[in-house]
DNA sequence: TCTTTTTTGTAACATCGGTTACATTTAATT
DNA sequence: AATTAAATGTAACCGATGTTACAAAAAAGA
């Protein structure tokens, strides 16, 4: 477990500090689509991705969702911190994307670093710095942009996130991150492929050029 | 200035904390309606906040606006220890709703205390918890509620912070902070008018009974 | 008082996105 | 191969919100 840390979190962690994760950490793989929390969860530790990535939404109260953000290698769950600190319950869920590989930290060892490790407190902080950052994009995207530019910067951040051309999902299921209906995905999609930036399959949408 | 921090912040920090705050510590005044920070600014400092209220908006490169959430007594913000710690620019704006005194604090004292003082590692987590938690809501309101809904909650809101039930605002800015238009604000407000909620007058909203 | 500016009211219309309904296509299952 | 289920395509329609335009009211200023 020790290698898999090392190469996630390495330049990040000295030496002590990525010992002791290795000693109070559990290591924890993930099968894609996993649910990792749900809203209302209690949760009892920190997770630091090693490989693959997670997809974190918002639900409300009537089953609607919406995508939030993508965590990768390197980053860990600011909301799970601040649920572990404040024994709150979760506010998102959190969805495996791929195969993920997790380490699970204990969370009292989160207030213990902080106050211990150098390296620990500016990973803490950086990860709410992005965190927020990437709220606030989300932010942008709904208050600010229409349908088919979000439509569009999905596309492109999913082929990201999985390193692929290649979207395999149904209209309907993004029509659920992107807070939609599944009509009007379809529509846009047919749009695009007019427009010559992807291809349209059964559960499987080719891109060919975004720009 | 000792006095003020501790009626804020007495119950948070311990003595010899609250002591290296006034010692460090600059205080200001800011009257209603002063920009304490635009999008782009580089921040030298931390604000925590005395008496009054702030309110963080989110700007895009249109020109549109979007209220995000306020700041009261005893908080910080969050955004703003973002900036500090990755020399970054502001990616908000903060203005001041009412007559505002807050203590500013240099921003390397930030980790020098997060090392030393726990109540201050608790302060500093606690600001992130309840902002990303407040972000949150905003993304609720935008991306799951209709604008009358989120018309009487920003009534509501303001209303709150300013411990009045006048509100002082033309329908144009309004319409500004919800990223709508002075028409759609003017035709909802008009129909809460006509539900007995509220009472119109100019530059100038009374409220009723908003339940 | 007269004029100008600011704020509010309101109608008419456009547009985006959501809904319903149904056909068609493709894949999975028997 | 025949049947069923899942995914996609498309038309028609609706509602919320945004836009344009203009009038009326209130306040500010000359």
């Amino acid at each position: 477990m020790i290698q898999e840390l090392k190469a996630s979190y390495g330049h990040l962690f000295e030496e002590a500090l990525l010992e002791e994760i290795s000693q109070v950490g559990t290591f924890k793989d993930v099968p894609a689509g996993y649910k990792i929390i749900e809203i209302g969860n209690y949760i009892k530790g920190m997770p630091l991705l090693v490989s693959g990535a997670i997809k974190i939404l918002r639900d409300d109260s009537d089953g609607d969702e919406l995508l939030l953000y993508y965590l990768e290698k390197g980053d860990t769950c600011s909301m799970t911190m601040n649920c572990c600190m404040g024994q709150a319950k979760s506010q998102i869920k959190a969805v495996a994307e791929m195969d993920t590989s997790l380490v699970m930290v204990p969370v009292i060892k989160m207030e213990e670093w902080a106050a211990k490790y150098k390296s620990w407190r500016h990973f803490v902080f950086e990860s709410y710095h992005k965190r927020l950052n990437e709220l606030l994009q989300t932010v942008d995207a709904i208050a600010f942009t229409k349908m088919d530019e979000r439509l569009l910067s999905f596309l492109e951040e999913k082929s990201r996130i999985t390193n692929n051309l290649s979207i395999y999902n149904t209209h309907q299921e993004i029509a659920y991150e992107l807070h939609s209906s599944r009509v009007v995905i379809s529509r846009l999609l047919k749009k695009l492929e007019n427009l010559g930036k992807i291809e349209l399959k059964r559960n499987h949408i080719q891109i060919i050029n975004l720009k």
